[in-house]
DNA sequence: TACCCTTTGAAGCGG
DNA sequence: CCGCTTCAAAGGGTA
């Protein structure tokens, strides 16, 4: 358990880490929350994982994955509950004093022309909550940080480019809030891509608007994705053969505070190093509350679902193999020899871990057992009894 | 230049 | 169904 490593076995990685956030004394506030709350954020994002399961969608979304029995969609007992807990972050983690040090709270709004902005968070998204949008949304990469007409972002000649009426701008301010009959009904501020969910012969969205997920099929592609696909380019030499464009797996919940909270975690710390920003946002995220949390889970699932229903024929299988040989295939490779540590789980089981190997029992992370992921996020490791516990008795 | 590192979560695959 | 693999972001580090 996170929260409890975060209380007193995260003691370890506090050392490593050498470094003190100023969220400390919030967190210690978040510990004893979590001491009881861990359930009810267990129920809530079971609950976020029952509304996609259980509510069937008669639109592309569900003609998409319908065959595989993937739901996503919103009982209605189960958004009340989702409403509750939106109305909560809304007006609660976002505005609340609760939560003084909530980077939200401290990003100028991106609106505002002379909003200051903060030093090291051009890049990351910035949630702001005012206009009537939803403080979420901007999170979403190939949300009103592209599509915003005032987004300094968005090519303002883009729909005059492409020729595409771009009416559904103003109607992104709650782009992501759901329909009252779930999901499988867009929502008008869902409407700019619902009148054509089919995809272009590239991929690309029909409206030429260059979709986040959607990224040139080049090298440097990985690293030219959502942002600064959504900038006005003058390439008249893609005109020539467009590739068929490489279309993104969505973010999930910790991609997205990765992306949103990483600049703050760089000033902070003047790290650079992603692998030493990513652990200590790997910390971060096991010590937030559940609201918080469930936020980013609640961000993540909608995402999907704008992802589904944009491109109903893609799959996650589109870009394996995309990337070079990773690293576990070397790792595989090495662990060919009878007396390697590997799979120790697969071999003794949970029930007899000391049989395990020292790496399987106390190296999370870089054991190939850490790919024993869990499949839905109400079993995230936040709730399970994850290796997390071997740094904590370390 | 290409890959590694490092994190969690989602999805796909094979047994 | 379970275990495992791959990919998603990011950017300094490394071969």
């Amino acid at each position: 358990m996170p929260q409890l490593s975060s209380g007193g076995g995260d003691d370890l990685g506090a050392n490593d880490e050498m470094i003190s956030f100023k969220d400390e004394g919030e967190q210690e506030e978040k510990i004893q929350e979590n001491a009881f709350t861990e359930r009810d954020l267990a129920d809530l994002k079971s609950s976020l994982v029952n509304e996609s399961e259980i509510n069937q969608s008669p639109n592309a979304a569900a003609v998409r994955r319908g065959q595989q029995g993937e739901q996503r969609g919103f009982p209605d007992k189960h958004r009340e509950h989702l409403d509750v807990v939106s109305k909560q972050q809304d007006g609660g983690m976002y505005k609340s004093p609760a939560y003084p040090g909530y980077p939200f709270l401290m990003l100028p709004d991106p609106y505002l022309p002379n909003s200051s902005v903060s030093p090291s968070s051009n890049k990351v998204s910035v949630v702001q909550q005012s206009h009537g949008m939803h403080p979420l949304t901007s999170l979403l990469p190939y949300s009103n940080d592209h599509f915003s007409p005032s987004s300094p972002h968005l090519p303002t000649d883009m729909s005059q480019k492409t020729g595409v009426h771009r009416h559904q701008s103003q109607d992104l301010s709650g782009y992501y809030s759901l329909p009252p009959g779930g999901v499988s009904q867009i929502t008008p501020s869902m409407s700019w891509f619902s009148h054509s969910l089919m995809l272009g012969p590239s991929g690309m969205h029909p409206t030429g608007i260059p979709h986040p997920a959607i990224v040139p099929p080049t090298g440097k592609q990985e690293h030219e994705q959502y942002d600064r696909s959504m900038k006005p380019q003058v390439e008249p030499k893609r005109e020539k053969e467009p590739k068929k464009p490489v279309i993104k797996k969505p973010l999930n919940a910790f991609m997205l505070y990765m992306k949103e909270m990483r600049a703050k975690v760089i000033a902070e710390c003047t790290l650079k190093e992603s692998a030493a920003i990513n652990q200590i946002l790997g910390r971060r995220w096991h010590a937030l509350t559940r609201e918080e949390q469930a936020k980013y889970y609640e961000l993540a699932r909608k995402e999907r679902q704008l992802h589904m229903q944009l491109y109903p024929t893609w799959s996650a299988r589109d870009n394996y193999g995309k990337k070079k040989r990773r690293k576990r295939e070397k790792q595989q490779d090495s662990n060919t020899d009878p007396g390697s540590p590997k799979k120790c789980r697969a071999r003794f089981g949970l029930n007899q871990q000391t049989d395990w190997c020292g790496p399987c029992r106390c190296v999370p992370t870089i054991h190939p057992t850490r790919s024993a992921a869990p499949r839905y996020a109400h079993d995230s490791p936040i709730f399970l009894l994850t290796p997390l516990k071997c740094i904590a008795s370390l």
